[in-house]
DNA sequence: ATGAAAGCGCTAACAC
DNA sequence: GTGTTAGCGCTTTCAT
């Protein structure tokens, strides 16, 4: 089972490797292969079960046929439910993917992107971190497509996959508020990423909207490795001055919701909840609960599209896409119970 | 910013090509280059920033540098917590990580271990799919290393991580039954897959070792594909003449005490539960429940740790290792209240 | 219609 | 101690 190469194949028929090559990529007819050549060749391409090396072609071409996918943490539902799009995506037009979690760690993705680049990706989806602009540089630097996903990097210009965060947010407050909730508390991360702004600013604007404008201590703003902590001492603050909550994302719906019940405060008789993200841990909540689903699957084929796009023909223009999310309260019948 | 290459190095500096790609390769001391070269050679690569171009390497030596993981599905939190560990033991030896879902599909497995193998992996780690015994033909015929994790695959000789399915389910099954329980059902897979079938066996021993034997109208098996409406069929049955429920993973779980709670049977008055895999959404439920955690960072780690060496040795005989899984029964506290 | 030859960037056996 | 040389397997001018 030694491996056949376009020589072994060009020597059985006597021909040359370049002929080979021609019919092997499809080229032959634009250079006037004979039919029956054409023919003979690939016959015997099959029999001997030939397999083009990659890496001879990747040398030769520069190009790998294969992308680099960094996210902040693949064992996340969202990400690896977007990995899995972007996988499905890709194989689908022969493309291979790479991943890598960064922690949001700037450092870390370098690393990764580095690695990456080291492996000649013909392009790379990226949901950048916090204070990732050097990374973006670097990307830019070495000249290969990328796209955004999920979240902005300001003043950043590339393609970006996202959804109507703003808007979104915006929707889940003021269904709350109309519901009859008046004091509805946020829990968010540090606002230097642009999705996390918009939802925090939609959780205002729907205040605004009502005419009421947003209490400041009702509001925290967490980080990223501190999370559990400062969520706890913040529910022990709050928890008996609100009658409803909203989570900016379901890693910190499920911290806090948790915490909530562990707190004696049952998330449906005591206060409302909702928040960003659909996650399976909702669905065996007995609680009703406002859930913004995001079509992540779309997410991931979009970014990987418009990727595609961008390899194939470099000229193009960056484009950002805009997705709509959905606004749904799971579990309504159950709570009832 | 054009590439920089060995030669770029070279001319720059007047010597060959091979000194400076012995160098760059750590093996200047053993061929006796003098310090001063070295320095020299070093100094200039770094300053022009040369990256070595990947693809000759792989084209000249063979190796990628690159492993495959083949799961059934990455989105599932099992499978992406493991990716993550397996990739992050990866990277820390200069490994990078492609990846892919088979959806237990083993006609899909094929198309991946193709592409994967076109792309010259040096090594697969794959949780095989039920009838995949033509993928691993595939794969051996290849002559890579690869290592099974999860599953074994009857018959196949091969390095394999998985945990002590039988004893584990045993302990939960046995727990179960010491604290009153007498009639518990248990929902599984089709029983082809290895660690499946020892969930089950365990399930069965557990009663045998109690004096009991087992009722099979309180046992079913479901398939991969129509497993929600089998499971909710299966309990609109039994739901009533059982006072608890085993479940053989998280998914079967989840479904399972979505529909027990929707047929108003409250998962800790009614019937107790216990389950192979924690995960998050279980943390969530006001409901004890009964937990066999999977070391799954340790079994990524190990089933990497094992490819390496077989990658680095060929020799190496296989390995079977076998880790244990530890029993914790959530939400006590909470389920009281 | 087909082939010869150059070369992508690297490594390793063998000279000197 | 350092350099020469010969490919790894492929694509792509340019000849014929």
């Amino acid at each position: 089972m030694k491996k056949v190469s376009l020589r072994d194949i060009a020597e059985e028929l006597g021909v040359s490797k370049t002929l080979v090559s021609l019919v092997m990529n499809g080229k032959a007819e634009e250079n006037r292969i004979s039919q029956e050549v054409i023919e003979r060749v690939k016959r015997v391409a099959k029999e001997k079960g030939y397999e083009p090396n990659q890496f001879a072609k990747a040398l030769r071409t520069g190009k790998s046929m294969t992308i680099g996918l960094i996210v902040a943490d693949i064992s996340n539902s969202f990400y690896s439910k977007m990995a899995r799009s972007i996988e499905d995506t890709a194989y689908g037009s022969n493309y291979t993917v790479l991943f890598g979690s960064s922690d949001e760690d700037p450092a870390k993705a370098e690393k990764l992107i580095k690695v990456m680049l080291d492996r000649q990706i013909d392009g790379l989806i990226i949901s950048p971190t916090i204070g990732g602009h050097q990374n973006i540089d670097l990307i830019k630097k070495h000249k290969i497509p990328f796209i955004l996903v999920d979240r902005p990097l300001s003043g950043v210009k590339s393609s970006f996959v996202g959804v109507n965060n703003l808007e979104a947010s915006f929707e889940a407050v003021d269904t709350m508020l109309k519901s009859g909730c008046t004091r509805i508390a946020h829990i968010n991360f540090y606002q230097e990423l642009g999705n996390m702004k918009d939802r925090f600013n939609g959780y205002v604007k729907a205040h605004e909207a009502s005419g009421l404008t947003v209490d400041p201590s009702l509001i925290i703003h967490v980080s990223n490795d501190r999370a559990v902590g400062e969520i706890q001492q913040f529910i022990d603050h709050v928890g008996d001055k609100v009658d409803a909550f909203f989570f900016a994302n379901n890693e910190i719906a499920i911290i806090a919701i948790k915490y909530l019940m562990h707190s004696n405060i049952d998330p449906h008789r005591d206060v409302s909840i909702a928040c960003f993200d659909d996650h399976e841990a909702f669905h065996l909540l007995k609680a009703s609960i406002g859930v913004i689903k995001q079509p992540v699957v779309e997410m991931g084929k979009k970014a990987l599209e418009l990727l595609l796009e961008r390899i194939e023909s470099n000229g193009k223009a960056h484009q950002t896409i805009t997705l709509s999310t959905e606004y749904a309260v799971l579990n309504e019948e159950l709570a009832r119970k």
